[in-house]
RNA sequence: GGGCGCGUAGCUCAGCGGGAGAGCGCUCGCCUCACACGCGAGAGGUCGCAGGUUCAAAACCUGCCGCGCCCACCA
């Protein structure tokens, strides 16, 4: 026995870590078949800068159900990647370098970012495609090692060797296999259609990064006259820029006020143009007038009537969220006056659509078409989660991956799906169920995996994209942008009768849904790929269950006719001790690396293994130091319970008091309830029965038993006492280690 | 509008058909030879509200109130 006169829980991390390290304790044993594997869909953090106290949280509740797996005799697969791909990561970029991507540009090898004055002392620099993607790459690698560093102190028994990056080599080649897969099958396509689109960002978002946010608007009446002069029509709009997109009025087929209008015909005020009134069921004769205005495009129903209704399309708003310039007096933009309808447009082009309200409400008051004052409403506007703009809805061609029509087929999955807490599968089954759309997964940035695609163009250098050229899966990965199609070469990019490449890269989730594949080696390690797919669990938080799990299960379910994991295990977010969700904008968030400083990884894994899966919790130092106390316990119990000595042989022969007895009768039942907790994923029960049994061990039996195992009552009392000592130290170590990895394996090492 | 979760001691929460609990905080007392990052003792609650089922309800059912989340709608 090797037990420390002044046991202290300080510096352990850095000496079971490197220790862990150079014993590789936690690689993978690829010579296990699956049903000896538990392998796991570790999330890929986000590289955009820093972990919080809620990653830490959920982190190690995975961790908490690796090693207890691990401990169980099973061999578990824990890869990690990081997710460096996509906006968070390209926004970071822009403002940390002061660059923004210019993709026309040609390359510049001699760029040296470092050359410029500070990113906040100038306007940010135009930069090409490239040099672009290389600073991204920098900065993440920076952020991978420093999330890499606070997860190793934190005690995720990860195998280290097996990590990816979504922006990698294997990830791009995945991402443009699976891809190019499901192009084949015709379960991606291409369209032209009407896109949410967020004008900071200049791309088209996804159904899932849209969030609704109330904001104050104006609502104003506006009247349209009739056509055949026999008088006006009234509507209501938050939106008086888009009349010039106006392109026919609505109102429902039951609203007796305005039957007798539809079928006619009312002109736009201002400009003039000459729309149909027609009946539509989703117009509401409680809104407003009860007749709406169409617009190209206001918002999605005017989508749903724009195409049910098969009207014809004039968009005025840019994909920079500006008024466009005159078009007034072209085919499609046909006005009773058209000088007078170009004179309006003239007032409005260039102005940002808030700009452009202000100013049309001022020109429709002077012409007399605005009833009465505008009245302030709040309404709710869709944001895409990441923008400070309302989105646009605007025409452009996009990539899509089909989901509705498999909507049966994707629930199904979610039945197989073995949900902890089991209500969140109902969160699935309801996205699953609203899903007004397929999947657009392309988007309009820079740093991302390309779209494996060109398209021919024919002898006017027109694109036709209705024959997308691919390459072979072994050219993968290409980028299209600087490889040429087989069958051409490079110099006829662009060329009459040469090709072009696809622009845009993938949407984050497009990537990320491929995570299992990614990490297990699909279709360059079959073996491995064998032993661990499909996986046994994924962790993640709830907010995520409608874009990657979602994905997930839709990519796994085309490529390989299966659910991506039998388990999902779901858990909650850290709110500030305000009950608020930690943000950065709030200026609430705790920082992981200084709470590991002041309190150890083992306190702050105790607080995580408290928290219960799905439920939200408030960071608590309590909690932490709670756990803390309880290390530095584990060590002073421990070295008191070795100090009495050893026993010889098998200390089960030597227990024969009643009191050692039922002791351990009573540890027994310990560790049966905390296994049924870990095997349920509750590990907090599990913590709470041991953490239990472990406090009236010390403060109980080691009072009684002091004297006897000092030999107060003779030879065999004494040595019953330290046989029992030495049990019950052994079990309850193993029971706290799945939580309390550092000081567990101190003890540990002492006599072992 | 639809769905889900939650309302138990000052705080964080466990309990989910038969004794109202834990930790923190608070009060009081202890430097007792493992630990003062400790030990012991104690105060503190009509278990959101109202009905119902039951011999028995914090727990089961119904309704209501409040908080949160997801989805849909948003002229």
């Amino acid at each position: 026995m090797n037990v420390p006169e002044k046991p202290s829980i300080d510096g352990l991390e850095a000496t079971w870590g490197t220790r862990w390290e150079a014993d590789g304790r936690y690689r993978f044993d690829r010579s296990k078949t699956r049903p000896e594997i538990y392998a796991i869909d570790t999330p890929p953090p986000t590289v955009s800068g820093s972990l919080h106290v809620g990653h830490v949280m959920s982190y190690t509740q995975t961790d908490l159900v690796a090693r207890y797996q691990r401990m169980c005799g099973v061999e578990v697969f824990y890869p990690i990647g990081w997710d460096d791909n996509g906006l968070a990561t390209e926004r970071r970029v822009q403002n940390y370098f002061g660059v923004r991507c210019d993709p026309s540009l040609p390359h510049d090898p001699s760029f040296d970012v470092s050359s410029l004055p500070p990113a906040g002392e100038r306007e940010p620099v135009a930069v090409d495609r490239p040099t672009f993607i290389d600073l991204c790459e920098r900065l993440t690698g920076e952020d991978e090692q420093a999330f890499e560093g606070l997860f190793r102190r934190l005690g995720l028994s990860v195998d280290w060797t097996h990590t990816y990056t979504s922006i990698g080599t294997v990830a791009r080649r995945s991402s443009q296999r699976s891809f190019l897969r499901l192009l084949a099958r015709d379960l991606a396509y291409t369209a032209e259609a009407p896109t949410m689109w967020d004008v900071d960002f200049r791309t088209a978002v996804a159904q899932a990064e849209i969030e609704d946010r109330e904001i104050d608007g104006l609502y104003h009446r506006v009247r349209f006259p009739l056509a055949d002069g026999s008088g006006h029509v009234e509507i209501e709009t938050s939106r008086p820029e888009l009349i010039p997109a106006c392109v026919a009025l609505v109102a429902n087929p039951s609203d007796e006020r305005y039957r007798s209008l539809v079928g006619g015909t009312a002109v736009t005020p201002l400009f003039g143009a000459e729309v149909p009134i027609v009946a539509h069921e989703l117009a509401d004769p409680e809104k407003g007038t009860g007749v709406a205005m169409i617009c190209t495009f206001g918002d999605i129903t005017d989508v749903t009537w724009w195409r049910e209704l098969r009207l014809a399309t004039r968009v005025v708003v840019g994909r920079d969220g500006r008024v466009a310039a005159s078009r007034w007096g072209e085919p499609g933009w046909e006005s009773r006056d058209v000088e007078a309808a170009r004179t309006a447009q003239a007032e409005l082009a260039g102005l940002p659509t808030k700009r452009a309200r202000k100013r049309v409400a001022e020109l429709l008051a002077e012409d007399g078409s605005l009833v009465g004052e505008p009245t302030p409403v709040r309404h709710v506007v869709k944001f895409y989660e990441k923008g400070e703009r309302p989105l646009e809805i605007v025409s452009s061609r996009q990539w899509f991956v089909k989901t509705i029509e498999f909507r049966e087929r994707l629930l199904e999955r979610g039945r197989e799906i073995r949900w902890h807490p089991a209500y969140m599968g109902a969160r699935y089954a309801s996205w699953v169920e609203g899903l007004n759309g397929d999947w657009a997964v392309s988007r309009q940035r820079f740093f991302g995996v390309p779209f494996p695609v060109w398209y021919p163009l024919d002898g006017d250098g027109a694109i036709d994209h209705s024959r997308p050229l691919v390459p072979s899966e072994d050219r993968l990965p290409v980028d299209p942008s600087s490889d040429a199609p087989d069958g051409y070469t490079e110099d006829q990019r662009g060329a009459p009768d040469g090709f072009t490449g696809d622009p845009d890269v993938m949407d984050t989730w497009a990537t990320s849904s491929l995570s299992p594949q990614v990490a297990s080696g699909w279709e360059t390690d079959p073996e491995l790929f064998h032993a661990v797919f499909p996986m046994d669990l994924r962790p993640q938080a709830h907010d995520i269950i409608r874009t990657w799990l979602f994905s997930t299960v839709v990519r796994s379910h085309f490529e390989h006719g299966t659910v991506p994991w039998t388990g999902a295990a779901i858990s909650g977010w850290i709110l500030d001790p305000d009950r608020k969700k930690m943000a950065k904008s709030r200026g609430n968030v705790v920082t992981p690396e200084d709470v590991l400083k002041e309190h150890s990884a083992d306190a702050v894994r105790y607080w995580a293994a408290s928290g219960r899966l799905g439920t939200d919790a408030a960071y608590d130092t309590g909690q932490i130091k709670v756990g803390r106390r309880l290390a530095i316990k584990v060590l002073n119990a421990s070295k008191f319970a070795l100090s009495f000595g050893d026993v010889e042989g098998d200390p089960a022969g030597h227990v024969t008091e009643p009191l050692d007895l039922a002791l351990l009768a009573g540890l027994r039942d310990v560790v049966a309830r905390a296994t049924a907790g870990f095997d349920a994923w509750d590990f907090t029960r599990a913590l709470e029965v041991t953490e239990q049994w472990f406090w009236a061990f010390c403060d109980d039996y080691l009072e009684l038993v002091k004297d006897r195992a000092y030999g107060a009552q003779g030879d065999a009392a004494a040595a019953s006492a330290r046989a029992t000592l030495r049990i019950s130290l052994d079990v309850v170590l193993r029971l706290l280690a799945p939580i309390l990895p550092y000081v567990t394996e101190e003890v540990w090492s002492w006599t072992h």
